[in-house]
This record gives C-alpha cells, structure tokens and sequence, in this order.
DNA sequence: GATGAATGAGCGTTCATTCAT
DNA sequence: TATGAATGAACGCTCATTCAT
C-alpha cells in the first residue's frame, strides 16, 4: 500500500498511527518494531529506525499524536460550558466520547503514559491531564460551586475512573458509563446541603 | 538462604514471594525467570520451570498468593462493620492500610490483574474484587442505605480509585487518601437529601 | 566434534580458545560471535552468552586465558636467569619465542590490551606486564647493571618494540628478530662505557 | 558552519577532518559514518557516500592528509641536520612534537596505518615511514656513524616506539619522552666502543 | 527433588550503502 | 552538487523453555 519513497512526513504519520494501533492490541512492552511493520506493511524494521531515534522516541512521539487528537476532540465542548460543574461534566463526556470514536487512541495513550520512561529530573508528580484538573477542582471551589476536599486525591480519582472505562470490557455502553461517572463526580465534589 | 535440597513446598513460596516482589519492582511483562532467579538466590530459571508448568501458571499462583494476604488483612474488619456504608468505607480503609502495609503485594496484584492473559471463554466480566463489590452495592441499595446506580460502574470506578492510590507516588500519605475516598465514595452512593 | 550436554568447563575453554583464533585473526572489534560460532562449530551465539555474561567478560577471560598461558612459557627461563641484564633478554627471547610458538595467542592479547575497555577508576597507568618491565630496570639500576634512565619510557618502548613484532609480518625469522631487539635493549640500558 | 552548496574541495577537507577527530577518539573501526556525520554538522551519511567511493577511500585518503601534514611539520628539521644521528635525534624529536602539537592526527595516523586493510598483492613489508627509516639507518652505517644491525628491526621497533608514545597516556610530558627516546636509539645504534 | 547445559526465536539498534530525486 | 528516503545484514543480548542427567 505505502509506495516506495514516500514524503518523511506522511511515512512518520504512518508509523505512529500504526504503533498506536499495536500498543492499543498487545500492550507497550509488546508492541515491537516487528509487530508494527508487519501491521503497517513496511518493509523492515529499519524504516523505523530510520524515522525515529530510538523506540522510546516513537512512543514519545505516538503520545503526542494522541493527546493532540485527544484535545482536538474535547477541548471546544469543554470551553463552551459556564459553570465549574458543567466544565467536569463536559470533561468526563468528552473523554468517554472520544474513547468510543478513538479506543485504540484512548487505549494506547493509557499504555503509553503508564509505561514510557519517566525523564531524570522530571518531577512531574502526575502528569499533564491530572495536574488539569486540579485546577479545575480549585476554580470550582474558589466558584463556591465545590465542597472543599483534597484536589490532588479527586483528580488523581477521576483519572484513574476514567481510564477504568478505557480498559474496561463493557465498552460497548460507554455513554451509559459515561452518564453514571458524571453522576457520581458531581455529587462527590458538590457542595453538602445542609438540613 | 534457601539450602539444597529444600522441601518442595518452601521453594514453591519462596519463588512466587520473590515473584511478587520482583513484579512489583519492574512490572508484570519484565518481570523475567532471570530477574527472579537473581532477585531469590536461585540456581538457575530451570527451578521455575520445574515448579510451575509456564510462567503464566507463576503468575496466576502469585496473584492468588497476594490476594490471600489481602483477604485475611481485610476481611475482619469488614464483617466487623454493621451498615453497608460501614462495611464500604472499611473497605476502602482496609485496602488502603494493606497496601500501606504491604506495598509491593498490592502493587504486585495490580500489575497481575491488568496483564495476566485471560482464558479463552472466560467471560469474566470483572475480576472477583468488583463482582465482591457489585454485590455490597446490590446490598445497600436493598437496605436502602445507598441511592440507585449502576452498580458495576461504581464497582469499576472504586477499584481503579484504589488501584491508582497504589500505583500512585503520594504513597506517603496514604491514610489521608484513603479519608478522602471514603468521603468520595460515601457522597456519591448515599440517597441524596431531599429539599 | 563437541558433543552435545559437555561438560561446562570444556565448552567454556574451547570457546575462549575459538574467541582467541577469531581475535587474532580478525580483530578484536570485529571478533562477533557469529565469528566464533561458525569457527568453533557451535550451535548457536546462545551457547556464548550462556557461558558468558556478555561479550567483554569473554574477551577478559580470553586475555586471561592467554596470559597465563606466556606466564608458564616464559617464567622458567626468566627466573633461571641471574642478572638483571640476563632476566631482560630472557625476558626478551621468550616473548618471542612465546610469538613463535603460539602466534595466535600473542596477536590475540594485543588486540585485547588495546581494545578491552578500562573499568572506571581503573588507574593502571599501564597494564601489568609494563610494570614488570618497570620492575625489572628499578633492580637493574639498584643492581649497578643498568644506567639511569625513564624507567617507564623504557618499559613502554620495549612493550611496544616486542608487540610490533607480534603485528608484524617478517614472523618468519622472529629468532633473529628477538637477537636484535636484545642487543638493542642492551645497549640501550647499560651502563655507559668511560673513556 | 558549512553552508550549503560549498565548494567540493572544501566539503571533502572537511570530512576528511571530521574523520580524523573520530578516527582519534574512537579507533578505525568504531569510527562510523554517522559518528562523523554527527560530529561534522553533516545532512546525512550520504554526503560522505558521495565524495568517497567507499569507507576504505575515506581512510586511506585521511591517512595522506595526515601524513602531509606530519612531513611539512618535519621535514625542515631532519634536512637541516648535518650528521645522520642528528637526523635520527631529529626524526624522533620532530615525530613527538607533531604528536604533542597535533594529537588528533597523530593517533588517527596510528590507528588508520594499523587497520587499513592491504590490498591484495601490496606485498608492502612495511609501511613507508618504515622503510624511510631503513634507509635512514643504511646511510648511517654508510657514513660509519651507525653499528651494523637488521636496518628493518630498528626501523619497525623505532616506529612501534614513537606509536606507543602516541597510544600512550602520559602526553603531558612528551618532550621528556622524547628525548629518552632520543637517548635509547642513540645508544642502540651507535658504533661500540672499544675498550 | 533438583539442576547444569543448551537452544530457537526474538529484541532494538547500528552498519555502509543504494535508490530516486 | 547535494540530499532525503530506504534498506538487508549483522550486531550483542534476553526470552521462556526443553534436554539430559
């Protein structure tokens, strides 16, 4: 399919999006350069080589591709809404609507995050999508529309549900699972009503 | 340590403890014969090979080693609690204890849980621990001390909250984290208040 | 000719002994274990990294193997000679009578020495038999049967006058050669002559 | 640094430069083309590809660089000396101050000249600067200033001696190495005195 | 019960080089 | 003149497993 002497770009695309599709099937250790060749159809694990450093390069660079689609996909739902509440609510719709349309995306992107390298120095404690919604979490409770618990523990929490619902089995209803997680972090992070 | 010779029945323990750490250490899939070998003072990965027919009979033996421990640390303190909601937030608090006390087993189960490859007509639709968590909810929501959802989501959102606590870095402080579950998941699964 | 299930000591020996072939004849670098399988007539570059932990490992034991093996050609006549001057030019003809007798091994250890990476705080300035030869001139000089010169210029310029004639292509006459090398040898270290 | 576009001329100096810092650190046959690609600021390995027929090209022509360079740095001194045991002084002297004014050339001379393969029928005893020496020892035995010894075993060992100082690591105090070197070669081949 | 010896398959990576502009 | 794209072969090494005691 892929013709000889193709454009570096559009080869580079190629094998990122087949890598994705690998590490979504066999999980990241075992997606190796031979399984994503002979997915892609290309001719030798050297093409690879040739278009990315190092394997960690290419997961590095497949994350990416991801996260970029990812947020493609949710990033205008999520700024439409008003409210605090209405932006999780959008958030958690959003994830699980793009993981029914992108699985292998969502998937691999879990994979990925889970078991890339972590750099030296890199202190990041949680990553990017985590450390967001801590801040959403603040803006709520600055907003008044949010109870007062610990940011971190919640944000850690709801990323943990939400990628439950990527690997779980029952992807066949995500948008009833996606109902019932919004359900659930809504009355978790409510305000408590006083009797 | 372990002498020639051994009865067969410590060898077999031995292996699978060390197992579990190594597991733990560097994550199911790397978690080689060799690495074990080093890892227990073992002869050779032949002695594996002699005690558990393939690697994944190890893994399958080492996942129920770990979740023996798990039960026999939790399960008193769970039949001890009266209401459902007692016996959910001592769940939530015992798991967490458990994996304050024994780190690597419980991050030794994840790992195995997530990876072990499971049987062709399994049909498991969720491993014990949400089916067990399935049926405390059906429980409540009888006893009416708990609203009505869905009760695999929730089973499904729980399980990754503590999975993700002990995957998590913040292991330090886990008592608190497990408060906040407990908060977490009492919010959302109480009858909400009327007005 | 090896049978198979031999005993490891013998496997191990008759590969250092191939891996010493294949060095002298092609270099140290480009000594691959493909080289050493198809030579040796070993199944397998397995049956290498079996025996040896890796590549580096089996070339210090080569060079080992190999030292040894001069040592006991070479420590006879040295020690029989009674002065210093006598011990140099011992030392001198057994070299190269060492190099007559087993050409292989003396190319083999000096692609070795030249090549094998250094440990880090290794500190030897200069490898083991360089300081025997520094050795050798500190008694010569204390004896009175050696002139006061750079103990360690000279031990390396003997070194390398004895290797180049290891490397060299005229081992058709290394007897000659090593007559020459002791007369330079000897008039470069006594003591000199007074009008 | 280079532009595209550049002159050929200069294109091939430069990679030819390149080569011999690499040759100089890393050894002839760890010596890469993308090591020089990397190291010269280079597009692509093809760049050399397309100056050089081959790698072997490639190195014999950064050897006659390097041999170009060393002759004009020593060639005024040995001419300007009058007796041949000044010109051998002067040989030496002129070798180990172009090592220790150019030390890349001087080891990636040492390491090309030593792993250049010969072509077939070269028949070569012996590199040029050998036999330059032989010669240099003929005139000296002509001229009655040098004893009678094999001219090709005092010409491979002065070499080998020179090259060792270049391996060696005590580069700091070259000049002093020299004229031990100077001293050593003196005493080997001057006429004995009678006593 | 236990182990030393051996193995075929696979891993990611590097090599100098050729193809096609 | 120059270069991006591609490649087959080889590299050392690790894998879980089987053979033979």
């Amino acid at each position: 399919m892929p013709p000889t002497q193709q454009r570096a770009v559009e080869r580079r695309t190629h094998i990122i999006a087949t890598a994705v599709d690998v590490v979504a099937e066999v999980g990241y250790h075992q997606a190796s350069f031979a399984k994503i060749v002979e997915r892609g159809g290309l001719s030798s694990p050297r093409l690879i080589s040739y278009h990315f450093t190092n394997r960690e390069a290419l997961m590095t660079e497949a994350l990416a591709y991801v996260v970029e689609q990812a947020q493609a996909h949710m990033h205008p739902r999520i700024a439409a809404a008003m409210t605090v509440q209405e932006k999780l609510a959008a958030y958690i719709l959003g994830n699980l609507d793009f993981l029914e349309t992108n699985p292998t995306c969502a998937i691999a992107a879990v994979q990925i995050v889970a078991n890339l390298p972590r750099a030296e120095g890199d202190q990041t404690q949680g990553d990017t999508s985590v450390r967001l919604l801590e801040q959403l979490f603040t803006d709520g409770q600055a907003a008044g529309e949010m109870r007062h618990f610990d940011n971190r523990v919640m944000a850690v929490t709801l990323r943990a549900a939400i990628d439950a619902a990527a690997t779980g089995i029952d992807r066949a209803n995500l948008a009833h699972h996606a109902e019932e997680l919004v359900e659930i972090f809504r009355l978790a992070t409510t305000v408590e009503v006083q009797s």
